[in-house]
DNA sequence: CTTGACATAGAACGCATGTTCTGGTATAAT
DNA sequence: ATTATACCAGAACATGCGTTCTATGTCAAG
């Protein structure tokens, strides 16, 4: 998707705000009392834009026929592959591709985010269980304490345990010294 | 919501299959034709029944001025008060009745769910933070070693505590005995 | 048989709405 | 200066679409 103006950023979240609110699109009237505009046909200006650009669809002669394809109100997360939180990790499936659908009641920053399949019982006690998803967030820093999908450098593996610095060295709780962090996840478990 | 007829139930989640692959509700022509009816007038008349008992909304004059309010692509769940992981639980709180808004995708059944914000960090360990969300759902049986949301009679009070049961009597971990289990979460953590 | 919900049928009315046309202004890059 | 791009204005038009009116058919309950 090519990059909007200001003026359509507006209006793009003002669409979404309307179906948020009220359910359905609004039609260019309401666009334009809603962002103060003089005419219609500045709003179906800046509509036909953002259908170049990518940002909707719209359906010609068609009330309310907006149809936002870069949606605020769920929005979408890739689902890497699987994750073993016991000791033996499990690599990542590349082939497939599945999305997981999220709302922002769910998790506010959406930059960075995936998904991954939990296969395991092993951290059971941390309210994970085998087949549950978790949803995390690509950083750079791990926080102390905070639970971190490990990447080991050397096999292409991930595993699912709590951070601990520790001197010079960092201590995987429980597991293996001897890694390198990479991914940090912030705090979400679905079932 | 009163009952629907067989009819009223197929015009209701043909609306509702139309908004999740369009992302606008259909006009009263689109309902004729997905539907076969003859003429709009009789879509008309089962919008209006659909209206009075309140599964949807309309917009009066406004074209595809419909809102799903039983949706079936995102429901939403009462979030009924606040509860304590820590040793001193707090009570409900009646006045506020928020709702907290879920995909199919996090849970599927949605019988008897409800909503309650965590005070406190003593489950820190369990991946439960203080202003967490815990999804939880209704029942009357617990199973052991599960995360239960404990009420204790005497007071008008919650506490989450994970569930043994020892002998004739209970054990909650980390926790008091000498009280009955009624209400049990399956495994939702939002952040 | 009669009554009353529930579903169906066709047609006409008229407002709401998307579209199009022809203009104008501001700013920055060339 | 000139060009390109984004933004703004007003008005006229054709039609999509919700609404309303009037009837008919069905089927179970009384």
């Amino acid at each position: 998707m090519k990059s909007l103006t200001k003026r359509q950023r507006e209006i793009h979240s003002f669409i979404a705000d309307f179906v948020n609110s009220k359910g359905y699109p609004p039609t260019h009237e309401e666009i334009r009392q809603g962002l103060k505009m003089s005419t219609k046909s500045l709003v179906n200006h800046h509509l036909k834009a953002l259908e170049t650009k990518g940002a909707i669809e719209r359906e010609p002669d068609s009330p309310r026929g907006i149809r936002l394809l870069d949606s605020l109100r769920s929005f979408k997360v890739p689902l890497l592959g699987q994750i073993a939180a016991s000791a033996e990790p499990i690599s990542f499936s590349d082939d497939e591709h599945q999305e997981i659908e999220l709302t922002p009641d769910i998790v506010q920053k959406q930059e960075g985010l995936y998904a991954l399949r939990v296969k395991g019982d092993s951290m059971i006690d941390a309210f994970i269980h085998d087949g549950d998803i978790v949803v995390m967030r690509h950083q750079a820093v791990a926080e102390v304490g905070e639970m971190v999908a490990v990447r080991l450098k050397d096999r292409n593996e991930t595993t699912l345990k709590r951070f601990y610095p520790e001197g010079e060295q960092v201590r995987l709780q429980p597991a293996n010294p001897k890694v390198q962090p990479l991914f940090v996840p912030p705090a979400n478990v679905e079932i």
